[in-house]
DNA sequence: ACCCGGCCTTGATCGAAATCAACCCGATGC
DNA sequence: GCATCGGGTTGATTTCGATCAAGGCCGGGT
């Protein structure tokens, strides 16, 4: 069985769902869309529903009394919104380009969770590689440099896109930047004049190209992954 | 059935459980300790078990080739460690203090999540209080300054202690810090020489007292948490 | 065509925290 | 007793990014 007309098919929740476990999903699913800049949920908000992104960027923030505001999450198509359990959302939610939100309503998403392993098991998968992400993001605003950080982020973004279409990265890459630069700011942790600067002087040095203000080229994505101060590899040895 | 003579008894990570689960545990766990100081796994090594601090303190930490180094968490008992689905340990795990862990060989556990919702409904919520933890982590290294991030980290701390005696928290409290200043630093993304000086300033400015290095008291719990930047109330209205 | 407003860049200056450096204090060992 | 050492404090100076300020680019509306 398909997942009915979702355009993402469920891919977030339901990877290795059952046909009945399918069922009830489409039965519970209703689309929603919110223009650019209009802010899906405040913090401490209700939530009545929980969904998944199909199509746009929105971010996730929380904001001090005084302005001051730090991006906790991109959410890009197939991202999971919302936390199954809580009553509020901890964040404001904000749609950066025009989204669409495949969305479940949430006592009847619970309620499937508690009966099927497949969503929780997903979930969980989910969730962790949220938290992983996160843990990535504390090295950066707390022991990053300002370039390092604008590296870090395009490295990120480069990573994200890509894996969309082909699998490995190496050579030559171009991507989109989703949001502006005020919003990298509130992401890194840095003013949006630092990382004007930031991108001038990585083109500068030839790190990158940029075309228009949203389109970067990485000429050699090595030389990017250089300037991130992370780890040649990145990854675990043996 | 009781948990047997896990002296946390699986609270966390079977707050639910069947009889026939809390068996399959009992059969599956060994105990571990550490000495203070020892690493108990590098990032990169093979996780051969998981499972939770029983006494004692440890950190996940992440390091820079330059040595610059991030904590990414603070272990205190009934803490989960590991992350079931995964091979090698993302981060540095330490023994902070003399430390005892709950252990559960990793292939029997993720047999039993696959097999038992209770554990991993219960997996789930903890990653999402982690995730939530981890984000709150976010805000003070991104936007906070130096005065803000220690007044956030003693709230954080006290609020950890004393939630496992106390219920609320309100007028004078008084409470230990697990680690050093400087791993306080690595927690805060500061040098130990700023960490040690805003705690001498929060100390003349009479929102702390100090006895010995390592116990404070906070004579006005609400005066500390006007230090911290964040909203008053903190929680969600209605 | 024009203006306008949002977004971005660049320059000058300032300030908070890092860095460099000296010293303190308590515990431990001889 | 004294030396040593790890952890902590305090002071002087530097530096990186924030702040303040001016101007450029581009697209959309009239």
């Amino acid at each position: 069985m398909e997942c009915g007309d979702c355009p993402i098919r469920y891919r977030a929740v339901c990877s290795r769902c059952e046909d009945s476990e399918l069922d009830m999903l489409n039965r519970i699913k209703t689309y929603e869309t919110y223009a650019a800049g209009e802010t899906i949920l405040w913090a401490g908000d209700r939530m009545r529903f929980l969904g998944s992104i199909v199509s746009g960027v929105a971010t996730l923030s929380q904001t001090m009394e005084d302005g001051r505001r730090q991006m906790i999450g991109l959410l890009l198509p197939s991202d999971f919104v919302g936390r199954p359990g809580r009553a509020n959302s901890p964040y404001d939610v904000t749609a950066v380009s025009d989204v669409m939100v495949c969305r479940f309503a949430k006592t009847e998403f619970e309620a499937l969770i508690e009966t099927s392993p497949a969503i929780s098991r997903r979930l969980l998968e989910m969730t962790m590689d949220e938290l992983d992400a996160a843990r990535e993001w504390l090295l950066i605003l707390g022991r990053k440099t300002a370039r390092e950080k604008i590296a870090s982020f395009l490295a990120i973004i480069a990573r994200r896109q890509l894996s969309l279409t082909h699998g490995g990265v190496a050579g030559a890459v171009t991507f989109d930047l989703p949001i502006t630069r005020e919003a990298m700011a509130d992401y890194l942790g840095l003013t949006l004049e630092t990382v004007s600067r930031q991108m001038s002087a990585l083109k500068k040095d030839g790190i990158i190209a940029l075309e228009g203000l949203r389109r970067v080229t990485a000429p050699d994505f090595a030389a990017l992954l250089d300037e991130t101060g992370d780890d040649a590899d990145g990854g675990m040895p043996a």
